[in-house]
DNA sequence: CTCCCTCGAGTTCT
DNA sequence: CTCGAGGGAG
């Protein structure tokens, strides 16, 4: 055969192959044998391996996966994948009544936008899977993505193709040149119940539910590994189009959807109907229809149908107002307390755990259930040996829902007390110890605070724990291979007691470690053990590398490592990026930070606290023998005006100095320095209130506060000696406006956008309020154009933004 | 002083 | 994800 007579052939061989796929996975009605398929796609195999440019990005070869992947990179989403609101509330499974009425309202809440009715309403059940975004170019699969946090999520193309549901190529002699479709993978309950008894007869844990066993398919780097697994796909929505028309309604993006190939759900379980009594009917239908489905779902979506409507409502925040998600009521299941245990936080927070006999509920078994607080457990009033009902809250954490009084051991005398004495001592109401389980420090609760917390600090090994698994986390040092279980380990054995200690740690500690771990856990040495240890040098040596690859991290991150109390990932953001310097940071007075954004009394004094506490330095000068931040810069220009003498007196907590006194004591004097030298006869002088003065005047008789005082006047001397000279006075136009990005901007990267921005003294905020002064919409602006056509917010493009920072150079 | 919004912290299971 | 606390605006 020539070259061209083999290029023919395959063409012939995908289309056909192509066909006979969509006619079993999408129709459900294979119209050749399997045999048959199998023939036919060998050969196509063959015809590629032997001519691999003959091979194509929609081929059916694609669907057996590929070589595995050493991670899943990101892809931002052009149009951001929103969650759904939900605005019924949890209720009890059959309260029909007030089901009824939430609607009604839901109802009115959207006519009233509108004015208008009656709402045509499309609907579709809410697939418990996965969320996933598809983009066609020409009509070709070119990537898929995980929904990831919204804005960008992993690329899971390889895995994607695999799954036999979704077209590889789109139906249609001139395919739209762009077309994302988003809609949900998951695992049809028979597939779920056959992978699980495969999984059971390899010796391999079975997945809980069908839900986890899609998302575990799907996250496989290994793309084989995904084909042996059937996955499906329903498609729910178009995200963009370009080159071809957008339907007018959900209904006919739906419909349009089902003619490109893509499997969409059945048309009776979509019906579109028309107002609050058809979403009820329709609730109520899918409710009963529920166990019958082929798949899981945890509730149904609503949807205004009408695209024009759509718009004409928009968004808030992160969910469209024109759908809605109606969650069927969480599965309950009772269960018996066995015990209620105390776990220490890292903060020291005391939070009482109640510990469960296993219940299957919401597709997991429940042994744990969160009890948040001393208050909260005496509110449920639970106590060991009660039977309680147990639901999944949100579809994620365990919550005791209630007491089934009825079941507690010692029944209630009708009408009377509900013990007596001997059985109240027996079954006694929850108490908080007054001691850490931990370290048996004192347990504290604060005035007006719903939490307790053991006062151990870092001596307390619960805390020093979790304050080394902090500092390695992902958002922090990002010490990868040191989980909970071998920071517990470390500490207990006396390998590590502060974090600077990590970076001393030996090959030789840490396989001791895993050795007496191992031994403390099994029972003595199996015949893996040689094995077992040349896996456990090759993760000791990943282990060293990776604390040794986080020895110059970004300021910021170092920061929050340290795992100051309410100091997280924004803060140590705004610290690192106002004052530079680690070096600075640590004596910096509380005052001075409260004179940061974002900042105010309770962090500052939080952070003074943290830095002025002899162990803290100790430790902090322990690591820096290994550790360096990698950015550290002089103060921001910015810092200037915030240093203002009027701002600082404000926030140094003298009695009866309000702001607008401390402005007229600025006012008044040359500078702090002179303040701090001054002496009561001198105060008098001043023209203020007397209360204020005397006031003024005794705490400036503490010794202590006097030189406090004095010391930040020089510090803030030195700060504004140590800023850039050459700093060009902020843009007129940017100076301390808001900026909200959003969408593709054509030459800028969203972080180059963000630093011109900066530089010219704007802020970068992440959503539209009504304080945002300017949107920069770029192609593809999605929920946040939206709010600022709403909100009347002025938008601008990149040329306009441009041309806004250009005017700095006339000026 | 009172709202509203953002940030921090805690949490379960695979 | 959800709650509560802190910060800042009105």
């Amino acid at each position: 055969m020539t070259t061209n007579d083999l290029a023919a052939r395959a063409h012939a061989l995908r289309q056909q192959l192509t066909r006979y796929g969509h006619e079993y996975y999408v129709l459900d009605a294979p119209s050749v044998p399997d045999a048959e398929y199998d023939r036919l796609f060998r050969e196509l195999q063959a015809l590629e391996n032997a001519h691999p440019e003959l091979k194509t990005a929609d081929s059916p070869t694609l669907r057996v996966g590929g070589m595995p992947l050493p991670e899943f990179s990101q892809i931002t989403h052009s149009v951001p994948m929103l969650s759904l609101g939900n605005a019924f509330s949890d209720m009890q499974q059959d309260d029909f009544s007030q089901r009824h009425a939430e609607l009604v309202q839901f109802d009115e809440r959207i006519r009233r936008e509108l004015a208008e009715a009656p709402i045509r309403y499309a609907t579709e059940p809410k697939f418990d899977g996965l969320a996933i975004s598809l983009l066609y170019r020409a009509g070709v699969l070119v990537q898929a993505a995980t929904r990831g946090d919204g804005i960008s999520g992993e690329n899971v193309t390889e895995n994607i193709r695999t799954i036999h549901a979704i077209p590889l190529k789109l139906e249609l002699a001139q395919p739209p040149a762009l077309l994302e479709v988003r809609g949900e993978v998951l695992m049809l309950k028979r597939d779920f119940e056959r992978l699980n008894a495969e999984q059971l007869q390899r010796g391999d844990k079975p997945f809980a539910n069908p839900r986890n066993a899609a998302a575990g398919s799907l996250r496989q780097l290994d793309s084989r590994i995904t084909a042996q697994r059937r996955l499906s796909f329903y498609a729910y929505a178009i995200a963009q189009v370009e080159g071809a028309d957008w339907p007018l309604s959900h209904a006919g993006e739906m419909d349009w959807l089902q003619q490109l190939g893509f499997p969409v759900v059945e048309a009776s379980l979509r019906p579109v109907v028309t107002g609050a009594d058809g979403l009820a009917d329709y609730y109520e239908s899918v409710l009963q229809r529920r166990a019958a489905l082929p798949f899981e779902i945890d509730g149904v979506v609503y949807k205004v149908n009408s695209r024009a409507q759509q718009e004409e409502l928009g968004f808030v925040s992160r969910a469209p107002r024109w759908a809605i998600a109606h969650k069927f009521p969480a599965e309950e299941a009772l269960t018996l307390v066995e015990a209620i245990e105390e776990q220490v936080g890292r903060t020291g927070a005391i939070t009482p755990v109640a510990r469960l006999q296993p219940v299957f509920v919401g597709g997991v078994t429940v042994t744990n259930a969160t009890l948040h607080n001393e208050d909260e457990v005496l509110r449920k009033d639970v106590r060991v040996g009660d039977t309680v009902i147990v639901r999944r809250a949100g579809d994620v954490i365990p919550e005791v829902v209630s007491v089934v009084l009825e079941r507690r051991p010692m029944r209630p005398a009708a009408g009377g007390d509900l013990f007596s004495q001997g059985e109240e001592a027996q079954y006694p109401a929850y108490r908080l110890p007054s001691h850490c389980p931990v370290c048996g420090s004192h347990v504290v609760r604060e005035e007006g605070e719903a939490i307790a917390r053991c006062s151990g600090g870092l001596s307390c090994k619960a805390q020093r724990s979790q304050a080394i698994q902090h500092f390695a986390g992902r958002r922090m040092m990002d010490i990868d291979g040191l989980g909970e279980r071998y920071i517990d380990k470390l500490v207990e054995y006396g390998y590590v007691h502060g974090v600077a200690d990590l970076y001393r740690l030996t090959l030789d500690d840490l396989l001791e470690m895993k050795r007496r771990a191992d031994e403390d856990e099994d029972e003595g040495i199996t015949p893996e053990t040689v094995k077992a240890g040349k896996v456990a040098s090759k993760w000791a040596e990943n282990l060293l590398q990776a604390i040794a690859a986080s020895s110059q991290p970004p300021l910021a991150r170092l920061l929050f490592a340290l795992g100051i109390r309410h100091v997280g990932e924004s803060t140590a953001k705004t610290l690192a990026d106002w004052l530079g310097a680690l070096a600075l940071i640590r004596r910096t007075p509380a005052a001075l930070f409260a004179a940061l954004p974002d900042i105010g009394g309770v962090v500052a004094q939080s952070l003074a606290d943290f830095f002025a506490e002899e162990n803290n330095e100790a430790a902090l000068d322990a690591l820096l023998h290994y550790v360096a931040p990698a950015d550290e810069h002089a103060p921001s220009a910015k810092l200037a005006e915030r240093l203002e003498p009027a701002v600082l007196l404000a926030r140094l907590n003298i009695p009866r100095l309000t702001e607008v006194r401390s402005q007229q004591l600025a006012a008044q004097i040359s500078g702090l320095e002179q303040l701090a030298r001054m002496e009561r006869r001198q105060l008098l002088l001043l023209q203020l209130p007397a209360e204020v003065i005397n006031a003024l005047a005794d705490w400036l008789d503490e010794a202590a506060n006097r030189s406090a005082l004095q010391q930040l006047a020089e510090l803030r001397t030195e700060i504004l000696n140590s800023l850039p000279q050459d700093t060009v006075a902020a843009h007129p136009l940017f100076d301390g406006k808001t900026f909200v990005l959003t969408g593709t901007l054509p030459t800028l990267s969203r972080d180059q956008a963000k630093a011109l921005i900066e530089a010219a003294g704007g802020k970068v905020a992440g959503s539209v309020s009504k304080k945002t002064h300017f949107v920069v919409a770029g192609a593809d602006a999605g929920s946040k154009l939206a709010k600022a056509q709403e909100l009347g917010v002025a938008v601008l493009d990149e040329a306009a933004l441009q041309a806004m920072l250009q005017q700095t150079a006339g000026e």
